[in-house]
DNA sequence: CGAATATTTGAGGCCTATCAAAGTGAGTGG
DNA sequence: CCACTCACTTTGATAGGCCTCAAATATTCG
């Protein structure tokens, strides 16, 4: 896997489409916030879309943050590492959410971000994102609801790591992938799934052997289906009861919700 | 331990020093933002002071959340239980700091929160706080800097509940404590530390068996003195090794810094 | 098709949990 | 002022979940 240092210098890339609606999605599922006046606002103060490949750093602990990074298509992850050489991931960003919201007010970045998957990133200059928040409350609404949803689920995750199973981790992270990728579909739900169990790994505080050995003793049970780089879970009531999953914590409102069936 | 339960209506306490200032040292460490009139404008918008006694929960989990509680005097932890009563505490509030920031826009508390000490809360109505953001560019400023350290913390708590040792993890809690609350002097740190070893145990993910183990080994070596409810920390610097301890993740900028040290 | 990467499986060991009980200290009531 | 109680701390012995090391198998990609 490429391991190659993403340029503080965004470089636009070929896509033509700027202004047609990379970030229709944006804090969709976080918020659903966005007049059609604001989502152009917001448009117009991003820099171009940037296409990134797999495997690549967008910033690193420490680095100054200047942008606030959005993730339009594919996995973003944010990690920290110890002195030993361990990595921890300290969450992901999906489709239509904020790698680090924090740089809002935050000169120095505290944790590493990488790409896990081909990635389509917006970047909003501070300055920018400010002089936005400033003038359309809805914008304001719909980053500080991503920053209070990132904040609950860094406390679940905690939860997760201190007092959880690792087959219970396990499970938690396929439930909460499930809903906030959107899609889950009376009790199934399938969605592409581009993490090595390594990644996983260091998402849930375990090895890649153990996480191994969780995923087939889940598949053994009939609770995922693995291959071909999906997932899918056919039973996703039994899986959250065995992870002692609530998606309440999520604070999907009704409001997106019906959002987002209009938009389909 | 008391186990009661904090109603919801907020009862003033018998203290009258209301106006005096209470708030002093609101949200100080984490931004120093606050102007006079805006502490002034703050002051008024909170309700009176309360006195808490210890082991209250002043709001349990799912409960709907309607003031944002501000630690004045006290310890108060943030905590989320697993479905086998496993209790894991995801953070503290000092004094000066904000119990449950997402209350801004989150109608449902989506984790408990409890005293572990006699603790003196101002709340602060989500409508309020709401009205005194758009007013204040300092308060908004404020209470979003605190969203952010909180979020911090709680990615450096991921990282040491999923890739640091028990060992590690106590260090790393000591040596975060030594700076929120402000009592480091050259490399030595003093202050008094209210919680038992079970609660330390439920904030590292481990046993207070184990807890205890590790407290009497860093006591062996010299790396902390315990006793009278005292926690001393005699060679900060080692301790910080030991535990990969980074304070840059707090963001103590030098500006509020400056402050502190006027006030004195 | 070949090399690199990722998954799978096995064996053994360690860190932390669990269970148990003794020791300590603070607060209470007689 | 002293028994008494309750909560907390301390220590020991044993067990278990997950890690580490190792190697075989499967998959991806150039």
């Amino acid at each position: 896997m490429v391991d190659g240092h993403f340029s503080a210098q965004l470089s636009p890339s070929t896509s033509t489409e700027h202004l047609s609606s990379p970030l229709a999605n944006l804090l969709l599922w976080t918020s659903g916030h966005l007049s059609a006046d604001e989502l152009y606002a917001l448009e117009n103060a991003t820099l171009p879309p940037t296409l990134i490949s797999a495997g690549t750093d967008l910033a690193r602990e420490g680095e100054r943050a200047e942008n606030v990074l959005i993730v339009t298509k594919g996995w973003v992850c944010r990690y920290l590492m110890t002195g030993g050489g361990g990595r921890q991931i300290t969450g992901l960003s999906l489709p239509g959410e904020v790698c680090n919201i924090d740089a809002l007010m935050f000169q120095q970045l505290d944790y590493g971000i990488r790409t896990l998957t081909e990635t389509t990133i917006v970047a909003l200059p501070r300055r920018r994102a400010l002089a936005l928040i400033q003038q359309h409350t809805g914008i304001a609404n719909a980053l500080t609801w991503s920053a209070f949803v990132d904040n609950a689920i860094l406390t679940r995750s905690v939860l997760s790591l201190g007092r959880r199973s690792a087959m219970e981790r396990l499970g938690h992270l396929l439930c909460e992938l499930s809903v906030r990728l959107e899609v889950e579909n009376a009790n199934t739900s399938s969605f592409t799934f581009p993490m090595t169990q390594e990644t996983v790994a260091d998402l849930l505080g375990l090895t890649a052997v153990h996480v191994n050995r969780m995923m087939r003793q889940l598949s053994i049970e009939g609770l995922i289906k693995t291959g071909d780089r999906m997932m899918s879970l056919p039973d996703v009531a039994a899986l959250r009861r065995i992870a002692g999953f609530d998606p309440s914590y999520l604070h999907v409102d009704h409001q997106s919700e019906i959002r987002k069936r209009e938009m389909r």
